[in-house]
RNA sequence: GGAGGGAUGGCAGAGCGGACGAAUGCGUCGGUCUUGAAAACCGUUGUGUCCUCACGGGCACCGUGGGUUCGAAUCCCACUCCCUCCGCCA
């Protein structure tokens, strides 16, 4: 949610900025229902001041008061409509972008940051993650459609060790690791943003009226909801794992081979909760941290800061690690971390206490430690000539194989 | 799944339908005392929202949503969550 007294101080400057995420329109339709919504609140506000008296009212007095409460019914009612429509403007208009985010709407109006290592040289024809084994897609396939993979045997294991590792690695970092709940209630998606405008990309349990989560981010965020933090303690940092669940009902038909979109996958996320003067400098430690985890696994990627247009409702600004995937011969997005300002935390009532006694808002910040995306770019980078893969000795205190080679026994017969 | 009990400020915990935004304790912050601190004592201390340049004022909030009433923390209904017991299951 943003800021309304923003809206109604800077309505232009915030309209120009909200434009760059095409929400000029809504926030015209907001500013417009927030007038009527505040004059009628003046008037419900006089109403119900003359209903106020000390002691027991004579019969005049009661006579007067019974016509006040008919007018109170009416105008209430008038509020209760107005509050409605403003609300839901409120729901819908974005986190502004920050100004040194780039104009843009798709993904190719990124910004390059920078780009780091050099993408890796094959000698011999590549062969892309399905084709190294592990991945089991027709079974997958057939327990649960499209777009669901087993993981089987080696991969498993450096799959788990991966998560293991980012783990250990943003531990040394300061992060809290936590295992959240992925089922959860309407309140906590509208808390983070994914509610309302995401809803087609959301698994709901009809049943018990709850949904599934696409990322830990959404019970991370969720951990302080209505609670008064101690301005000494920020910033509080926690590390989720967890698996996400998405519909991916933009992408039918896109990318359809291989896991490297599935609607279940596992993920290890970041997530910050810091003084608002300070989540500037903590989003580039998100990022730098990122970074260290894809440059001890020997990665080539790049870094790229998203367009304007292309950032999701709550981010002010997003940066997205891409690594290089051999068998697509190009880089694909494999972590990204964004600074949601206060737009979270205002959804979800997360406040500080400052040194002062004064409370305010918290910024809050999430970020990709580690995902199933990371182990397909590893397995296609770290692939050998005869088909085995080679893997990184920092995951082999994590329980992973050195290296491994499947031999695609599918342990059935003939007919 | 069945039977009870509960939900009030940062925390704990009182609260006859009107004087209750709410006792009290702890904690907080300020002060006295002290070389300094602790203890003691005195004082202070909810959040949101609207109007106002400001001083200040109005309104709302006692789990959530409805209802009764001129008026609800208090009475009624529904829901959510927590606790205890019983049953069932991992």
């Amino acid at each position: 949610m943003i800021d309304i007294r923003l809206v109604r101080s800077e309505p232009e400057e915030l309209r120009r900025a909200l434009a760059r995420k095409g929400a000029g329109e809504l926030l015209d339709d907001l500013i417009e229902a927030d007038e009527a919504w505040r004059q009628l609140t003046s008037r419900v506000d006089e109403l119900r001041a003359r209903t106020k008296l000390k002691g027991k009212p004579g019969p005049e007095e009661l006579a007067a008061l019974q016509q006040v409460k008919v007018d109170l019914q009416e105008t209430e009612a008038a509020l209760t409509e107005a509050d409605k429509r403003r609300a839901e403007l409120l729901d819908r208009v974005p986190n502004p972008p920050a100004p040194d985010v780039p104009d843009g709407t798709s993904e190719e109006d990124a910004v390059e940051v920078k780009r780091v290592g050099e993408p890796a040289d094959f000698a011999f024809e590549v062969r892309d993650h399905v084709e190294l084994g592990g991945f089991d897609l027709e079974r997958g396939a057939r327990l649960s459609g499209s777009r669901f993979a087993y993981r089987r045997g080696a991969i498993a294991l450096v799959e788990l060790a991966l998560y293991r590792f980012a783990l250990a690695k943003v531990m040394d970092h300061g992060f809290e690791p936590v295992l959240p709940p992925v089922l959860v209630r309407a309140e906590a998606m509208y808390g983070t943003g994914f509610l309302p405008t995401d809803e087609v990309n959301i698994y709901r349990v009809e049943r018990d009226d709850l949904y599934l989560t696409g990322t830990s981010e959404v019970a991370l965020a969720s951990i302080h909801q209505d609670e008064m933090l101690d301005g000494r303690e920020l910033p509080a940092r926690y590390a989720g794992y967890s698996t996400c669940f998405r519909r991916e009902a933009g992408a039918a038909g896109r990318e359809t081979r291989g896991a490297f979109r599935v609607h279940q996958f596992d993920k290890v996320e970041m997530f910050a909760f810091t003084d608002p003067e300070l989540s500037p400098e903590e989003h580039e430690r998100i990022l730098s941290i990122e970074e260290e985890i894809v440059q001890s696994l020997d990665l080539a990627y790049r870094v790229v800061c998203t367009a304007a247009g292309d950032l999701g409702p709550s981010a002010a600004k997003k940066y997205d690690i891409e690594a290089w995937f051999p068998s697509q011969e190009r880089y694909r997005e494999i972590t990204s971390c964004s600074n949601t300002t206060d737009y979270q935390a205002r959804r979800l009532n997360v406040r500080y206490r400052r040194e002062d006694r004064s409370l305010g808002l918290v910024h809050t910040l999430n970020g990709t430690a580690m995902t199933a995306r990371v182990l397909i770019a590893l397995v296609e980078t770290r692939q050998q000539a005869d088909g085995s893969v080679d893997v990184p000795a920092v995951l082999a205190d994590y329980g992973a194989p050195q290296t491994f080679k499947y031999c695609h026994q599918r342990r059935t017969v003939a007919p």
